[in-house]
DNA sequence: TGTATTCCCATGGTATCCCATATTATCCCA
DNA sequence: TGGGATAATATGGGATACCATGGGAATACA
């Protein structure tokens, strides 16, 4: 199962191109993955990319609600109709759609962030403020549990 | 499996005939469908299109309610009544009938959503409206329900 | 015979493919 | 262990193929 783990950052050329890193390239093929799934994050300026788990999280969300129903209307347009599916050309390369680009405010370079099933698609000074809010969150938290070390530490490693 | 993702907008020329996207059409040929299926959109200004998937879920539908009851009628009515299917040309285009562009207020453009097993047409001005109240509706839903649902994790996992 | 529909082809714009290259990382051997 | 050789990666650019769209000719229809 492909596991998308550490950040990376890339160039996006003239042609709207960036090159996706190479580890989640190798993870993707793991998915059996042949483009890459991208949705817009929800509340955040990023975007979600990746395979068949990605997916299949979507897809199990709306199998809860029937065909025809209000909920499943609503529910598919914005996980499905926001989504995109980006071929990846021969050098693992995806152009990033003006959609993509506007909702994440990509612009020059992209940074990769590794989330498990799943990765994320940042600004790259966007994401340094998320990470920075990210990190203090966690020290705020860490006093409030005061020794739980088993709590604490599955949420420091997931943010590093 | 024919799977229809992510949104696109084409141009109604003066002959009514407007081109499927290539992505959709391309679900259609893997359903195996050679016409597009399309059928008013219940309680929206919209048209549901697909192949044999969406036929299927409509037979599905109709078949839960006993023939000749009440609801079978109503039902058959708003979902086989105004039903059409439209010749795909070879060029991937079709031609709106009348019905279908007054029910919808189609007119110059339309933006095709991609729903799952099937993707709605729309007026792309009244698109913008809904697209947001689906957004706003998926929030909702992630504000609602917990932080532990496998199911909602697409949601509520990467906000954190 | 006039009107509407279907088929076919032309075209501009864009995305896709393919190859070149620089830079970095990896390997191998002294 | 160090340093040179080799492979992998990210990135740029040109040629090509695909797609959406418009218009005309041929066909069906009434």
């Amino acid at each position: 199962m492909g596991r998308y783990v550490s950040t990376f950052t890339n160039r996006i050329d003239a042609k709207s191109r960036v090159s996706i890193p190479a580890p989640f390239r190798l993870a993707l093929v793991k998915e059996g993955a042949e483009q890459l799934y991208c949705c817009p994050t929800l509340d955040m300026q990023a975007v979600d990319a990746g395979g068949k788990a990605l997916q299949g999280r979507i897809d199990e969300l709306l199998s809860a609600y029937p065909p025809f129903s209000e909920d499943y209307e609503y529910f598919s347009t914005a996980l499905l109709g926001d989504s995109e599916e980006l071929k990846i050309d021969g050098d693992g390369r995806v152009v990033l759609s003006d959609t993509i680009r506007n909702h994440a405010g990509l612009d020059g370079k992209v940074t990769f962030v590794g989330q498990g099933y799943k990765f994320q698609l940042w600004n790259p000074e966007r994401f340094e403020v998320f990470r920075e809010e990210s990190r203090s969150r966690v020290r705020a938290l860490r006093k409030n549990l005061g020794n739980n070390k088993s709590a604490t530490a599955v949420i420091v490693e997931g943010q590093e």
